[in-house]
DNA sequence: CTGAAAGCGCTAACAA
DNA sequence: TTGTTAGCGCTTTCAG
C-alpha cells in the first residue's frame, strides 16, 4: 500500500483537502464526508470533531470533485433573452436568491433574441452539466432542449413547453391584466387603441397580442390593424413604432405595449412629438418593472410578478430534481393585474363626444 | 397513466464519454484527449479521426472532470453590487461576451451593498474554484479577498485595490467627466450646484464626490454642504434626497448625481414638485446607462464606458492567468466624459445676469 | 507520436 | 456506526 509522498514543506498554502481534515479530526475521510454532508448516522461526537477541524483548517469541499462523483453539479442554468431589459435583472436577482438559498449556484446566459446564441447557451449549459435549466426567454426553439431530455435534465419554460418528461411550464395569465388595461382605457372613453407587440415569434409576445385582441373584442371595440405594430421589446423599437404610428393619417388615442421598455420608448417618441401624456395620449405598459414608477409621468402598466416567476421556476426545478418523476406542470397560473399610475387619462375632447 | 411502462433500453445515448470516442476512433483515450485539446504533436490523421468520432457521437468533455484534474475551472467570477441597477447588466453583458469568447464561463453574484452577502459571494466564488474574479462593486471589504491571494487566484478591482500579487486595478478617471459637467453648468451660469453622492463607504462614490468638490473649486464656486447629500445609488434615494433639498430654504439651481439611477429619482421628485427640467432646474447624472437617452427629458450625464470596464477586467484576469507573474496594474485609466442632452439649461432669470 | 497508468478530491458501496 | 476501497471522466507523466 502506497502513501502519497510527504508534500513539500509548509511553505505552500497547500490546498486543504478532505484528508487534512480527516487527519486533524482523527477519523477517516469517509467520516469527514458524511459529517460534512450531515448524514444523520454519524456519531455526534465525531461529527463535532470533524466540524471543528474543518473550521480550523478553513476547509470546504471541492465542488468539482463532488460533482464528478455524485453526478450533480448543484448548478442551475438561467437563460434570459436580454439582460439589459430591466425585467430580467429583477428576475435574476430573485432567482439567484432562491437558488442560493436552496444550495444551488446559477449560471446565467442571455440570448439577445439570437438563434445562434440560443444554441450556444444551451450548449454551455450542457457542458457545465447544470442540474436544471430555466428558459426565461418567453419561448423559442424548443428543439434545442432535446438533449436535456435525453440527459434527464429538468427544464422549465414559460407559457408553453414541449411535451416531454422532466420539463414543466410556468403559465402566465396574460388575459386578466391586459383585459383590465383595455377596460380601463375603454372606461376613460378611448375607442382608438393601438398595441405595440414584442417579437411575434416569441410565444409570450404572441400571447400578449392575442390577449389584447380578445380584450378589445369583448369591450366591443374594433381593432385597427394599422395601429398594431410589431416591436422588439426594446426602447428603440418602442420609439420607432410610435413614430410610425404618429405619422398615420388617423391616429389612435391610446397605446398598450407588450412590455415596459417599449412603453418608455413610446413616451420618448411622444415627448419628441411634443405630445403630452396623458392629456394628449394615453399609454399602458406591461411587466411593471421597478422603473415604471419613476418614468415621467409614472407609467400605468400591467404587473407580472417576476418574484413569482423566479420562485416558481426554481421550485419546479428543485421538485423535479427531488421527486425524480413527474409533476407535469407547475400549478396555478402566474397572475397579472393592472397598476394604474399617470399615463392614462380621458382622450382629448377634440371630436364627436362619445356619449 | 403512471410512468412509461417501457424502461429505456439500448436506445439511451448513455452518457458519451472519452472512452466511447476512443473506441470509435480506434485510438487510446490519451490520444482523444490530446486531439480534443489540440495538442500539436498529434498525428493529423488520427486527430481527424478523433474529431469525426467526437462529432458523430456528439461528444463534449466533462467540464468537472477536466477541472478536477487540471485545476482550472474555466470560470470567471463577477461580483456586482446591485444587478437591478441598469449599469450592471450592461457591464455583465459585455463581460459575458468577452469571457465566453475567451473560453470562460461566468459566475455572477450580487452583494446588494450588504456586508454579509459580500462575504457569501466571496465564498461562493472560492467554492466554485473560479480561475479569477472581477469585483465590480466599486470598492468595499478588500480583506475578504485574502484567501484569493493565498490560492493564487487573480482578482481585479475598480478604483483601488489592496497591494497584493495577482490582483490589479481598473482606475477610472472621474475627474475629467465630472469637471466637464461642472464647467458645463457654470457656463450656463449656474452657481448653486448640489450633489447627491452614492454610499460614501464605496470608494468610487467617495471619489466621485471628491471630483465634484475639486471641480467646483476650480470653477471658483463655493460648495454648500447642505446641497450635498448622501444617497445610495438608487431611484428611491435619489428621489428622497431631492425632496429633502427642495425643502431647503435656499435651493440650488442644479444638481449633479453620483449615478444615473439617482438622477432619474431626482427627475421624479422634480416632476412631483411640478418643477420643469431644465427650465426650472438642471440635472446631470453619471454612468450614461442606455436608458439615459430615453428619460424625459433625456438626461445629460457623464459617460463611463462599461464596455471598456468589462473588456479591461476580463483582459486583466486572463493576462494574469497566462503570464503567471505580475502585471501590476491595468494600463491607462478608464476615461469619462460629459454627454450633453436635455436636462441642463440656464437657471431661471431670477438673478443677476452673469457676464 | 501513442498508449498505459496514475491520480485530481470526493462519494458511495461494501466490509468490519 | 466507521473505515476501506473503487471509481467519477479526464489530463498528464512516463515508457514504448
Amino acid at each position: 500500500m502506497k502513501r502519497s509522498p510527504k508534500p513539500v514543506k509548509s511553505e505552500t498554502p497547500a490546498k486543504i483537502d478532505i484528508r487534512d481534515v480527516a487527519a486533524r479530526a482523527g477519523v477517516s475521510i469517509a467520516t469527514v464526508s458524511r459529517a460534512i454532508n450531515r448524514v444523520p448516522t454519524v456519531d455526534p461526537v465525531l461529527a463535532e470533531r470533524v466540524w471543528a477541524a474543518a473550521a480550523e483548517l478553513n476547509y470546504f469541499p471541492n465542488t468539482q470533485a463532488r460533482a464528478l462523483v455524485s453526478g450533480k453539479s448543484k448548478l442551475l442554468g438561467l437563460i434570459v433573452s436580454e439582460i439589459t431589459n430591466p425585467f430580467f435583472p429583477e428576475l435574476i436577482q430573485e432567482f439567484e436568491r432562491v437558488a442560493v438559498e436552496r444550495g444551488y449556484e446559477i449560471l446565467i446566459a442571455s440570448t439577445n433574441y439570437d438563434r445562434k446564441r440560443m444554441e450556444q447557451c444551451a450548449r454551455r449549459m450542457l457542458e457545465r452539466k447544470v442540474d436544471g435549466v430555466a428558459v426565461m426567454t418567453f419561448g423559442i426553439e424548443d428543439f434545442l432542449f432535446e438533449r436535456f431530455a435525453e440527459d434527464q435534465i429538468p427544464v422549465v419554460f414559460i407559457d408553453a413547453a414541449p411535451e416531454r418528461p422532466m420539463s414543466s411550464v410556468l403559465a402566465v395569465d396574460y388575459r386578466v391584466g391586459i383585459n383590465e388595461g383595455v377596460q380601463h382605457l375603454a372606461g376613460l372613453a378611448h375607442r382608438k387603441i393601438g398595441f405595440i407587440t414584442g417579437p411575434l415569434r416569441l410565444r409570450s409576445a404572441a400571447a400578449r397580442k392575442a390577449a389584447f385582441l380578445s380584450s378589445l373584442k369583448s369591450a366591443g371595440i374594433k381593432a385597427d390593424p394599422t395601429w398594431i405594430v410589431e416591436g422588439e421589446h426594446t426602447l428603440e423599437s418602442g420609439r420607432d413604432a410610435m413614430v410610425k404610428i404618429l405619422a398615420l393619417r388617423e391616429r389612435p388615442t391610446a397605446m398598450m405595449c407588450s412590455n415596459d421598455m417599449t412603453a418608455i420608448g413610446v413616451q420618448h417618441a411622444l415627448f419628441e412629438a411634443k405630445l403630452r401624456v396623458p392629456e394628449d395620449f394615453s399609454l399602458i405598459g406591461f411587466d411593471d418593472i421597478h422603473l415604471a414608477e419613476y418614468t415621467i409621468p409614472p407609467l400605468t402598466t400591467v404587473r407580472m410578478s417576476c418574484k413569482d416567476l423566479a420562485l416558481k421556476a426554481v421550485s419546479a426545478l428543485v421538485a423535479h430534481l427531488q421527486l425524480k418523476n413527474l409533476p407535469a406542470d407547475a400549478g396555478e397560473m402566474i397572475p397579472t393585474r393592472l397598476i394604474v399610475r399617470q399615463t392614462t387619462g380621458a382622450p382629448k375632447a377634440g371630436k364627436k363626444a362619445k356619449r
